[in-house]
DNA sequence: CTGTTAGCGCATTCAA
DNA sequence: TTGAATGCGCTAACAG
């Protein structure tokens, strides 16, 4: 690997020149400039972005955490992150946290040792005390998916509330009275606002909200199938089942069908974040869409713009989201 | 931050005695590594894993390349290769090449120049002849979903061709015996080699390939769809169809079921992969299973073997695939 | 067992 | 516009 001292003999000039056309940082007389890249081309001249950082004190890498790196979710939030750093000339280091507190904090240790310049997280576990503890420090945060006021602009996030809303409501309004509801894990924040939004719609039709088909699962798939079980033994109708995400709604819907139950004709199902496969479903399920996507990008431009100082970028930090309805929905019928 | 200066002052003792027991070489007093570690604990200190790096000529990163971030296939294998390699203290830098040759490339001196101590790709673009010249120079190279011979060892790859085999031979065993197939992007080597076995299965079983009945997609599930259409149109009759990946088997049947077919009763569906949505459609997806999850753990164990000398690691390089029946392939009924 | 010393490859003052 | 000098924080001989 040729370094910079070779370059500069090559070139016959100084480090510090060749420094300087590398960064387009001072005035180098155009002459001299093609002199050097001249010699960086023909010893095939990478720069070491190692000593680069060390001697920059940036390393132009950001940390990415996120709960899992399988998954629909946040594959597709992933993808749009890494895309927009690296157009940027970005590097990004991913991180899963598992939704664990012990392992979201090793993971931010992990990256924050790595000299990450930024962090984007995506975390369930830690407390609002710990980020705002950890963006009081040097190390500046973006947080996706989660909302701390006190943070400012650093959060990106989904109204989940209106999100279960919405669910609620279009199957409300398709007739259907009663309603079952199963729930993310109730501890982290989205699925306790999503069933709050669930609760809302309830309310404003005049509908109870029957705590005996509330039942909670952990977002995965399994505990689909396992809470549309216990909603059934409950023994008590009803002709909807809202999920706090799409995973579940699987999961539920295949036990139904098990069941002999035909889906939209005896239950309407409605799920939650339009991850891609819904589309694959059968029937395409009806879901309450959420655009991890942009929101990844989001993310990714506030970090362009607070830490490596790009202009002119278009950031929104607050989405809505919206009901898609698809073929696992219908009019209540007796 | 604190640096190491700081933490040999406040335990009294050298630089070179503070990196011995943060690195465990060399012996150390016991009583003197106290003083050190207490010493560190104070001052919260965390060594800059750039220095390191740069005075260690060694980053503790590796490379990963995979064509997409997003889509159920490579999700899985990222997880476990940053599982794996995270549990060994290593970082991951993760890129997406996009099956494009000029993307795959640059991607590569992307994470070169990050010098990252060894790189895992999956790619498809690149040529084999670019690939061994790569793996001859000073950065190792793991290999996943392609066998390069000459490259020994470092290539993690399933036996595709088997896979197409077995497809075939499920719904030809099952009594079928007009069969389309729907193939992925024949430039690619795997797409190539699963037709081939699927035509080596018609060839043992005594059935005639018919050319007509072969259409080519991108692996995405809309080339699915519009495969599908294609196929229809032909004119010829076929009770099974094969497909070259999941998520075109996810297309092909929504199609099949807007034109009213009932699968698997008038056509059986195989998919490829076995990714985890499969589970999910109905009728659940017959698939040819690829453990891409182990696989990417093996080549995880792969660099951290080679590269950074851990031993007694079990590693295994070449995997069969095995056909998962499920609900949507059926005995052939006239 | 411990301390001294010399770089790793580059960015960045300060002079010239 | 360019060059010389200094140091980023740490590892790795070497010496003691």
């Amino acid at each position: 690997m040729a370094t910079i001292y070779e370059v500069s003999r090559l070139a016959g000039v100084s480090l510090a020149t060749v420094s300087r056309v590398m960064n387009n940082s001072g005035r180098v007389r155009p002459e001299t400039r093609e002199k050097v890249e001249a010699a960086m081309r023909e010893l095939g001249y990478r720069p070491n972005s190692i000593a680069q950082s060390l001697a920059s004190n940036r390393s132009n890498s950001v940390g990415v955490l996120v709960p899992e790196l399988h998954g629909p979710f946040f594959g597709t939030m992933l993808s749009n992150i890494e895309a927009e750093l690296r157009a940027a000339g970005k590097h990004v280091i991913i991180t899963a946290g598992h939704s664990d507190e012990e392992k979201e904090k090793d993971s931010i240790e992990f990256l924050a040792s790595r000299q990450c310049d930024a962090l984007i997280l995506h975390v369930y576990a830690v407390s609002n005390q710990y980020l705002l503890g950890l963006a009081e420090g040097p190390l500046p945060i973006v947080l996706i998916g989660r909302d701390i006021p006190e943070m400012g602009g650093r959060c990106i996030c989904l109204d989940n509330e209106y999100g279960g809303y919405l669910a609620a409501k279009a199957v409300i309004e398709l007739g259907h009275r009663d309603l079952a509801y199963l729930a993310g894990p109730l501890w982290k924040s989205d699925a306790k606002e999503r069933l709050a939004g669930f609760q809302r719609a309830l309310g404003e039709y005049g509908l109870r909200f029957e705590h005996k088909l509330l039942v909670e699962g952990n977002y995965q798939e399994p505990s689909g199938r396992q809470g549309m079980k216990r909603l059934l033994q409950v023994g008590l109708p009803f002709s909807a089942l809202v999920c706090g995400n799409d995973e579940m709604a699987a999961g539920a819907i295949a036990v139904a069908r098990e069941r002999g139950m035909t889906i939209p004709d005896e239950l309407s199902v409605v799920g939650f974040d339009n991850v891609f496969f819904t589309r694959y479903m059968h029937p395409a399920l009806s879901t309450v869409n959420y655009p991890n996507d942009v929101m990844g990008q989001m993310a990714a431009r506030c970090v362009l713009r607070d830490v490596y100082g790009l202009v002119g970028l278009d950031i929104r930090n607050r989405f809505e989201p919206s009901m898609v309805r698809r073929a696992s929905t219908m009019e209540f019928r007796t």
